[in-house]
DNA sequence: ACTATAATACACATGGTGTCTATTTTACAA
DNA sequence: TTGTAAAATAGACACCATGTGTATTATAGT
């Protein structure tokens, strides 16, 4: 019963995610050892290694988690544009975790990841009026409009949230819609 | 005379970059040590070091002077329209090394850092009809088109420039000015 | 042919890695 | 409360890349 649920394990986790976050916070992923994280969380060396493979493995294990807590509170939503909304009060509510993993040093798949659960339902609603073009201009506006997008939640991050999530995420309809609109 | 123009030096430094790019079609920079470079180019540990400090020293020595070819083929145009153009085209003209470059592990920094040029003009000519919108909506517009035009270019490069230039060049200018115009 | 210097060969201490084998500590359950 | 499984630690190990020495060889340019 108490496999996965032991304090001891629990606690061993916890700590070495901590620890890496706050390293994550001056250097980026890749110049991080595990001797660093282990130190830092006054951990052993081998204690790391029978619950990670490395330094990224763990922070995988860091942005599963997240990844898990934004789709959570999409499942209610069905549009674009509410989804967007939710992805970005998601975002809002781990404002401190956010910072660190969609920082210079962060990982940009993850970050895309992220804002392609909002921008599927924009496209799949988009798709439907525009069966008279041709794949090919639906799938290169496609990548201008989920890079952008992207690109706007990373920096509302970055820039130390200074807009409310409602603010931003009216934004980026605004401007998806613009673009889809105006091409099909 | 014969400083940097030993033909020693040109072939130490030109099979040491030969030999990166070919490491970096397989895999990250990240993950490739000095030693891998100087044994795929039969070269000795120390001659590396007496002409680059690490390996992405010598990666940044390679984007470098892609970025000087490029920034010379824009020297005759001012507009945004013919610079997006000559970009695409010096890409175009360096189809090989851009592959490596720019693949999913490249530098997306520096494939910013090229397409700002011509970004930086399209923006610059928007600029002068926007006085009356804020600069904080001028800002985000910027973001989201920026990322967008790098993300055409780089799937353009990575699906194996299946566009021509010309083609590419006008999809950029359609979309851009679609954003920009429908929003100031 | 001379000479400066580029390239090589060899060596070294350093530091992280991943994986062992004990040994100690501790959470949970009977 | 105590027994036990398992978690954490301690210490060691070979391995490999690093960066920096020194000495020697090879060679391009004059």
């Amino acid at each position: 019963m108490g496999r996965k649920n032991d304090r001891r394990v629990k606690y061993t986790k916890m700590v070495l995610k901590q620890s890496l976050l706050q390293l994550m916070q001056k250097q980026s992923i890749q110049k991080i050892t595990v001797t660093d994280i282990c130190k830092n969380a006054d951990i052993n060396r081998n204690t790391f290694y029978s619950h990670y493979s490395s330094p990224e493995d763990l922070l995988n294990t860091i942005e599963s988690e997240l990844f898990k807590k934004i789709r959570l509170s999409l499942d209610t939503s069905n549009d674009a544009r509410t989804a967007t909304l939710e992805i970005c009060q998601s975002i809002w509510n781990n404002q401190e975790l956010c910072k660190i993993i969609f920082s210079e040093n962060g990982d940009r798949k993850f970050m895309k990841r992220v804002t392609t659960i909002a921008h599927d339902k924009f496209i799949a609603e988009w798709k439907v009026m525009s069966k008279h073009h041709s794949n090919d201009l639906l799938e290169k506006t496609y990548i201008f409009t989920e890079n952008g997008t992207t690109a706007i939640i990373q920096n509302w991050i970055m820039n130390g949230f200074i807009e409310s999530p409602e603010e931003i995420a009216a934004f980026i309809d605004e401007i998806n819609k613009v673009v889809l609109d105006t091409l099909f």
